[in-house]
DNA sequence: TAATAAATGCAACAATGTTGCAAACATACA
DNA sequence: TGTATGTTTGCAACATTGTTGCATTTATTA
């Protein structure tokens, strides 16, 4: 399964995950397996759009207590191909509140997409 | 049902909605009259925690074809409440990528809930 | 090998959201 | 007023995503 991973460099969704392996595994075995890989370090997770969740790999630096690698996710609108972007974020303190996590979805078009 | 966005500041998720209103009205009627609030650039959309949909409402300036309001949405861990926060968000340009629209999504403590 | 722990499969379930269709309601107009 | 047209609603059924309980299999340890 993280061969799939390692092998496109690319987030992946469950609704896809559980659908190429489902000749394999279990549909609950995917979410249980993707799940442990998160608390491991090895995969994080965010949500896309309609609210769908996707899952890709971790840079090192990611354990089970904090995963480090705060960036934000890119989805292509054209061809739903869904990446993490290596760019900082700048989360934006508002006084009064604790922030602890942020999500930065940017939709898009990916460079195969641009016309 | 706009009095209920109205009278609370803050915004709603569609769960919430459905369930206060089941009494008033179907969940379709729900689902169907936010679709057309949206549409109206009313209300606007955007996805919090668990992949779950919430609106609130749009300032001045939004239309059936533009949502012009930006901004990050914040939403509590602790008691869950979710509000537009009124800073600007700073959308990081890629190479290679046409940004369309972004997402921004805060978790943390709320002053109510800041210890 | 026996005892224990971890991972899997399966079925059933729950929650969110959508669709088709019929009934109710509103609007326009001759 | 009555009829035609369009819009909104309710309902049931469905689709999809995700979770849970429990029995079975597989792996680990002593």
């Amino acid at each position: 399964m993280l061969e799939t991973f390692n092998e496109q460099n690319e987030a992946i969704s469950v609704v896809q995950l559980v659908n190429n392996l489902k000749e394999e595994m279990n549909k609950t075995t995917v979410y249980r397996a993707l799940d442990r890989m998160e608390q491991e370090g090895l995969l994080h997770s965010f949500t896309g759009q309609g609210g769908l969740k996707w899952y890709a790999k971790c840079k090192s630096g990611c354990d089970n207590v904090v995963h480090n690698d705060i960036h934000p996710h890119f989805q292509c609108s054209e061809c739903g191909k869904t990446k993490c972007l290596p760019v900082d974020v700048s989360i934006p303190m508002v006084k009064g509140y604790t922030v602890s996590s942020a999500e930065v979805l940017l939709i898009g078009q990916c460079p195969d997409c641009i016309p």
